[in-house]
DNA sequence: TGGCTTTACG
DNA sequence: CGTA
DNA sequence: GCCA
């Protein structure tokens, strides 16, 4: 190792003591510590006890700073004059101020640190190191896949930092100190910026078991205990679970259609074919209750180009209207033929669930909306007619929820309270109704399933999730399904621990006074969290 | 060395 | 247990 | 695994 030859030391006078900085050149060049006498290209150590990167900039009369440099203290020196040698600075002694968090090309010379928080950075969905970014996230799914969900959060983390660096790392230097990438990310990334790739990783990606994990949970309703089973019952592929008669006895019924159709739902859905779907539900829904608004959320909201599946959310402009909606729109779109299989959860706006929420905002922190998790049967060339994107509907949102909710609700809160208890009851019969014709709709046997995704058809099995939302919570709703989940939960554990609130996806509570703050933009949900303001295609952590 | 978002529904 |  |  030839760790000394690979130190180019500047060391910037500005803001030093004058006697101070003359001793230590002095005992620098006594101990043979090699100080380059001025900044360049060359110089791999950059220390000063400057604390802003635009004054050391100015410093150094340079705008572009080469950002191969590590910068450190002038406590790292201190130490290594002490030691008679130049060795790696210690998390204290290295400076974090560099401009490594990516601003906006068009705010341009706005500089930033990488922040604590994923949910305070912009992280886009195109990284300029995509083979460390892939190399972390392998190592994630790894610790994922046995059980350690720290290690999986850890190496999460140090994945979603450096997607958010906006510079290709050449140097390892420009890496270390960075918050959330330790030791091991280091290491990791280090293998792959000078040999092309990291052994442990290489090894994680061709061990069989890593690869039939992968293959199995990619299976809709299977997760990790089911695959672990079946590895250890010698079951290599897909087709095997097909042919391997004697496991079918296991399978429920949710299993048995991702297997079936493991085709089409593991066939990427376009943005464009997603807008359809979104489309066709809404023409639906025009017959049902019109002025509905719908927004397709996930990961085409934060630009991505395809998907698994699409989220949809629904609310509608009067707070109110949306109870009972979903039942109705699932018996039509199942008398349309285009249901196949679909989970319904109803009841969240039954009278005992306000009341509980209402005495205790945290009631909990998973959805209490109405949702839909199913598959759909959607012809193949279906077509986004009017191909409108959501952020008009959104502007549209923000415009219409202070004026029209506010008159909806004090109109006749009183008078309405009876019809309400009574739309309430009729709600819930019809929603019982509906999920049970809709359980008998598919109660298809695995064989069936086979035999309807193995022909020739028409349509295509996708993945669609409908979430109901009153208005008045729709904004928090909207970042909550926009995501990505690692963006969520920063967001969640930054209110947590900085604003000492608890966010969910129906809104911002402070639990001891037991009260919420509104949102009638995603600007405000921001604004209420005191962030800056992160556009959804800069989410992608 | 404890904490890491969080828990109800089917 | 799997899903969101 | 990484941090406070």
């Amino acid at each position: 190792m030839s760790e000394q030859t690979s130190y180019v030391v500047y060391f910037l006078p500005q803001k030093i003591q004058k006697r101070r900085y003359e001793v230590m050149i002095a005992s620098a060049k006594k101990k043979g510590l090699n100080l380059v006498s001025s900044f360049s290209d060359r110089v791999t150590h950059l220390v000063t006890d400057l604390d802003k990167w635009e004054n050391i900039e100015k410093a150094l009369q340079e705008k572009n700073t080469n950002r191969d440099v590590t910068v450190l203290k002038s406590e790292w020196l201190s130490r290594c004059l002490k030691e008679g040698k130049f060795s790696d600075p210690i998390n204290s002694e290295v400076l974090q101020i560099r401009p490594v968090a990516l601003e906006s090309q068009d705010s341009g010379k706005k500089e930033a640190i990488v922040k604590e928080y994923a949910c305070m950075r912009k992280t886009p969905l195109k990284s300029k190191n995509p083979d460390i970014v892939s190399a972390l996230e392998t190592l994630s799914e790894n610790a994922f896949f046995h059980d350690d969900e720290a290690r999986r959060l850890a190496f999460q983390k140090a994945a979603g930092v450096i997607k958010s660096l906006n510079f290709k790392i050449k140097n390892i230097n420009q890496v270390k100190g960075l918050h959330d990438v330790g030791k091991h990310s280091l290491e990791v990334i280090k293998d792959i910026i000078e040999e092309g790739s990291s052994i442990e990783v290489e090894n994680i990606i061709n061990d069989p078991w890593f690869h039939q994990m992968k293959a199995f949970q990619s299976i809709y309703g299977v997760g990790p205990s089911k695959a672990k089973k079946w590895i250890a019952q010698n079951v290599f592929t897909i087709d095997d679970l097909i042919e391997r008669t004697d496991l079918h006895s296991s399978f429920d019924h949710r299993m048995e259609l991702g297997i079936s159709f493991y085709k089409d739902l593991n066939t990427q859905v376009t943005k464009q074919h997603a807008l359809a779907i979104k489309n066709l539900i809404q023409q639906h829904l025009e017959e049902i209750l019109p002025g509905c608004i719908l927004v397709l959320a996930g990961g085409f909201r934060r630009g991505k180009a395809s998907g698994h599946d699409a989220d949809i959310l629904l609310t509608h402009p009067i707070e109110g209207k949306e109870i009972g909606l979903l039942p109705k729109l699932l018996n039509l779109l199942s008398d349309s033929g285009l249901v196949l299989h679909g989970t319904m959860e109803t009841g969240h706006n039954n009278p005992q669930t306000i009341m509980k929420d209402k005495g205790k905002p945290l009631a909990s922190n998973v959805d209490h909306f109405d949702k839909w998790i199913g598959i759909m049967k959607i012809d193949k060339n279906l077509k986004d007619l009017d191909s409108s994107d959501n952020e008009n509907d959104l502007i549209q949102l923000e415009q219409n929820s202070l004026t029209e909710t506010s008159i909806e609700t004090k109109k006749g809160r009183l008078s309405k309270k009876r019809s309400f208890v009574q739309t309430l009851d009729n709600n819930e019969d019809f929603a019982r109704d509906t999920k049970k014709k809709l359980a008998s709709n598919s109660k298809m046997s695995f064989e069936q399933l086979l035999a309807l995704s193995s022909k020739d058809k028409q349509w295509v099995a996708r993945r669609v999730d409908i979430i109901v939302v009153p208005v008045s919570q729709f904004f928090y709703a909207l970042v909550g399904w926009t995501g990505n989940k690692w963006f969520n939960r920063s967001l969640r554990l930054y209110s947590q621990r900085v604003l000492g609130l608890k966010l969910t996806s129906h809104g911002l509570f402070d639990l001891n006074r037991g009260t919420s703050l509104p949102a009638n933009s995603e600007h405000q949900v921001f604004d209420n969290l005191k962030l800056e303001y992160i556009e959804p295609t800069d989410r992608n952590c």
